[in-house]
DNA sequence: TATCTAGTTTATAATAATTCTAAACTAGAA
DNA sequence: TTCTAGTTTAGAATTATTATAAACTAGATA
């Protein structure tokens, strides 16, 4: 009771820290992104059949797509470019790399300490590295 | 003229290898990706640009992404997927790595031995690697 | 060289993911 | 309670890509 009041509680505060309303919508959608003690994987398409499945009232694609656009800006969700044709998000925001499975098209994590970059070349006079995560390809 | 003659020829052959039907649409293609001494990235659009606007027969788009297929699946190119809805095309084949431009959305080479990996996982069982190869996204 | 046909090209339609639009709704400040 | 900027929503629009099926052609064979 208290704990789903504290659970519920977190979530308005990191909404209004980030200058995002928390409506029913994005209160349902950071449960069922960060409730978990567990982060994952997901897509626009499979999120939306986990909210649009249960008991849950309804949430328009629409409001998915913005809501993850918002969650992703806000740094609560992180965007992996990584299959033709569509975006994968991550849970887990810390810094990490992933296998990705052609076949079954699924990303695994790989702890950030399990990939040694020896050497790694400077970034062109002006630009500097935003991000140097790792997808290793596989397949049976 | 004998050097002309020798190219086409060169793509005649190269097609034939791998049981694609030498086509006057696949030739003008191939002159244009492989007739360089330097590779570069592409688009299927910036490819249609190219194709379409200088004083060449048209060749419709279809045939664009019919050939661009064929060619990657004959390993005349490789495909490179690193942004969002749009897939890139390289036409240098060799192991190397890419920075990519979140502003210009463009790829920049690495050669491969400018990334040295002293650590690497060792995939999930039953799986092999299919390709590691690093993209370093950069911003101004 | 003429004929034949599997492979290819093409215009166009269809699909899939995503973004846009604009009207209805709502959180929360006043 | 009122008010309004922010949000949600259904549906249309857009973008990249793939599918369809009719017309064409490379090149093997007669
Ligand atoms: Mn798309
Ligand atoms: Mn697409
Ligand atoms: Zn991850
Ligand atoms: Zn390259």
């Amino acid at each position: 009771m208290t704990k789903f009041m504290n659970q519920k509680n977190e979530i308005i505060n990191k909404l209004r820290g980030s200058g995002l309303r928390p409506t029913k919508q994005r209160i349902l959608i950071a449960k069922n992104l960060f409730d978990n003690n567990k982060t994952f994987h997901f897509t626009v398409e499979t999120l939306n059949r986990k909210i649009n499945k249960s008991g849950n009232e309804k949430i328009s694609l629409a409001t998915i797509y913005n809501t993850v656009e918002a969650f992703t800006n806000a740094g609560y969700l992180k965007e992996i470019l990584t299959s033709k044709n569509k975006s994968y998000y991550d849970t887990n925001i810390k810094s990490h790399h992933h296998f990705y499975d052609e076949g079954s098209k699924e990303l695994t994590d790989i702890n950030y300490n399990q990939i040694k970059l020896s050497k790694v070349p400077i970034p062109p006079k002006g630009k500097k590295i935003k991000n140097l995560e790792v997808v290793i390809r596989i397949q049976k």
